[in-house]
Order: structure tokens, then sequence, then C-alpha cells
DNA sequence: TGCTGTGAAGGAATTCACAGCC
DNA sequence: GGCTGTGAATTCCTTCACAGCA
């Protein structure tokens, strides 16, 4: 990843900027789907995700010929597909590593679930918090991970431990097959190019507002 | 914010992209100046955070003629700098509303005031929450939200709220004059476009992944 | 007529390559 | 010689505008 800028989609290629986009469009046809709307047009959508119209008809263009013109997308076909292009039309199996506050937070999350994705093993170093359970799983030793994820493959490994852990139990991870880690530490974690990393960190993204309130200010 | 591209600064204007990895290279800066490196090259920095050598000079560039040629770049002089444009000089003021298990991760995490933010304020409306004290501030009533604010002005809130209540939580700490918002609820927040926000979706960022994985295993 | 799908145009961001300075 | 700063070139993304179809 990190240098990839479009992906190989059937004979096709789809942008990066796209793929970004599909988990908000399938999050606002999921509300239309419960005002019972079996037909939305490109304007539409782009409304309730904050886009424009052409931009959205580029994206789903990607994806194939979805939409039927003069009608719109169906709802209903709309969501399956793009929850296809996503792989989330079963469950995905995440584990979790570092059983903080964070962590614990995440583990009851129960908006996982409903969004194609399962937590289904939680591990941590302390041994006060082994053996504890939350949201379904029972925390265990770290050094179980191996074996564990031998004996039952996770798809995704979400990485909630301090910054001073999170490079070595990436290289753990990644050496027991796993190829997408979701990094809550501030770090950037070094991978091999074949592994999906994305790093999530809110203080980045306060700073990034505060960027933009220093500017209003001046 | 939503649509803004660049910023002006100054007589020149900083690229939307370049702002976002200021945050970055701060960090990794961060790292340098412990490390008790007085000079940093491009490409040092660049490896270090995983971009190449000429995004950095270029970044760098925007906020001004920060190194020298020949030489690099002085750590102390741009750590100031960076955190100068990013506004994070002196402490900015958060508050934190929806005092939840996410909610409460944030409140206990400590890593906030190194990084230029300190979270002041907390509110809820369960009356089961209100009053208890959690990262040396003690949980309000919602309803506390906006007398507070006239009294001691806030930066950033900071929206963890169920997705069902944040749109109204935004309109509110808009009207009570907050420029910048940080939106941990799943859902695209409305707002005047002087108002700076920046949405965090962990699922989203889950598909994302779930996406490479798919692509990966075709 | 209404709305999609898409080539073409336009605009941004990244990368290149080298002039300019230490 | 080494490294920055930056116009120019390239690549990527978005927007436009309209052909094509229900």
């Amino acid at each position: 990843m990190e240098g990839s800028r479009t992906v190989t989609m059937g004979r096709t290629s789809v942008p990066d900027s796209t793929i970004q986009r599909l988990p908000l469009y399938l999050r606002c046809l999921l509300e239309f789907e419960q005002l019972r709307m079996p037909v939305v047009s490109s304007v539409q959508l782009a409304e309730s995700c904050g886009t424009n119209a052409a931009q959205v008809r580029k994206d789903l263009s990607y994806l194939g010929e979805l939409g039927t013109r003069g009608i719109g997308y169906d709802v209903d076909g709309l969501i399956e597909h793009i929850s296809g292009v996503l792989g989330v039309t079963e469950q995905r199996r995440a584990a979790l590593v570092g059983f903080g506050r964070l962590g614990g937070a995440l583990l009851g999350y129960t908006g996982f679930p409903e969004r194609g994705f399962e937590i289904v093993a939680a591990y941590d170093v302390d041994p006060a918090k082994i053996g504890s359970v939350a949201g379904g799983v029972t925390i265990a030793p770290l050094d179980d991970l191996e074996r564990d994820m031998a004996e039952h493959p996770i798809d995704i490994v979400i990485i909630s431990t301090p910054a001073a852990a999170a490079q070595a139990i990436a290289d753990r991870v990644v050496k027991a097959g796993v190829k997408a880690i979701l990094n809550l530490a501030p770090v950037r974690l070094v991978v091999p190019e074949d592994v999906a990393v994305r790093q999530v960190c809110l203080s980045t993204d306060l700073q990034v507002l505060s960027f933009y309130l220093a500017r209003k200010a001046l």
C-alpha cells in the first residue's frame, strides 16, 4: 500500500480516491433503504453525502453500468454491488491487539457487525487484563496470537497498543500472514508492500482543525 | 471546510494535501529531536514519514524558506515553525460531547497535551454519567454547554455521541460559536462553510482495508 | 423528458530535474 | 559536494458537457 494510486479491477482500474468514497456511498444508501426509497439519482446521493452528482456517477461507473438512464440507481442493487466490491458481503474477521481504554471502547462498539466486521479475538500483554471479557471476546495473552491465527485466520488486525509497541506487533501479525492493519497508535508502521495499512490518528486530525482555526484568526 | 482545496497563507497558498501532512512531519521531527539530531535533510525526513524527499521539500517550501542549502533543516526551528503554522504553540481548548466508551477513552488518553490539546470539558445527557470524573474533568449535563462556552470559549468540539444525536449537537455548538468539530459519529454533518469538520470513521477505514483484501484475493 | 455513462477539458498534486546557495 | 527551493513535466482527480438510452 502506501504508494499505490489505483487498483486493477476486472478489466479496468479504480482510483484510490474513489475507493475511499465507496464506504460513504454505502452508508448513505443504507439510509435511503431505511426510508424505503427504491431508487436514487446521482443528485440525491451526492447531496446526502456531500459531493456532486458528476463525482458520484464517475465513481459508480468504475464499478460497472449500475444505473438505468432516465431512472437512476436501484438502491438495493447498488448496496449489494458496493458491498461486494468492498468485500463486506460476508462478515470480515478482525482481531484487536491492545486492550486499553481505546481497545475496550472498540470491543464494546456494536456498530461493526452491521458494517461487515466482527472482532473475534483480542490480545494484551498485561496479565491483569488477560481473561477479562468484553464485547463477547475473552482477552488472550499476546503469545497466543500466532497459534490462534494459524487455527482461525484473521482478515484485519486493529492495533491499539501504545506507540512504542505498535511496530513489533505489526511485524508479528505480518509474519502470521495478515494482509490488512488498522493502526490506531501514533506511529508510521513499516510493512511489506503487499500489506495494507490505514492509520487513524486523532491528534493529527485535531492539528489539521487547529490549522484552519489559525488561518481563520489571521 | 469540506469543499476547500487550498488555504491562503500570507502571500501564497498552501494545498490541502500539504496541510494534512504537516502533523506527520511534526511527529517525525519530535522523534529526531529526542534523538538529539540538530539537523535533518529532506531525505531523512521523507524516509521517517514514508514519503519522498521532493514531497517534503515542496511541502515545507510552502511555509517559507525554512532550510539551508547544503545543510538541511534545523530540527528545533522547524518544529517551532510547523507548530506555529498549525496553531498548536499554545494549548488548544477542546470539549467532548458524549461520554460513552469512546468518549471515556479519549478523556483518559494522555497524549493530547503534548500535541497541543487539552480536553477541558465533557458533556453527556445521561444523568447517571453526569458528575463522574474522568481525565481530570467532571461530566456536565449537556444543557450547560452554551453557558460554559459563553464563559470559557472552546476551540474544538469532539462529538462522540451516537449517530442520531450528532447533527443536533453540531447545530448547537455551531450556534455557540465553535468553528472546528471532530466528528466520531458515523454521519456526515451539515455545517456552515466557515466551520471546519473532520470526520473519523473506523468502519470506513475497515471497509477500505476490506476492499484491498478483496482485490488481493481475486 | 430525465438521468446515466463517459470522452474531453480543466485543475491539483506529485515528481522531476536543475539552478542556486552553503 | 551536498542539499534546498522551484519552475516544468507528469500524473492523477474532478468537473463539464453531451451522447445515449429508458
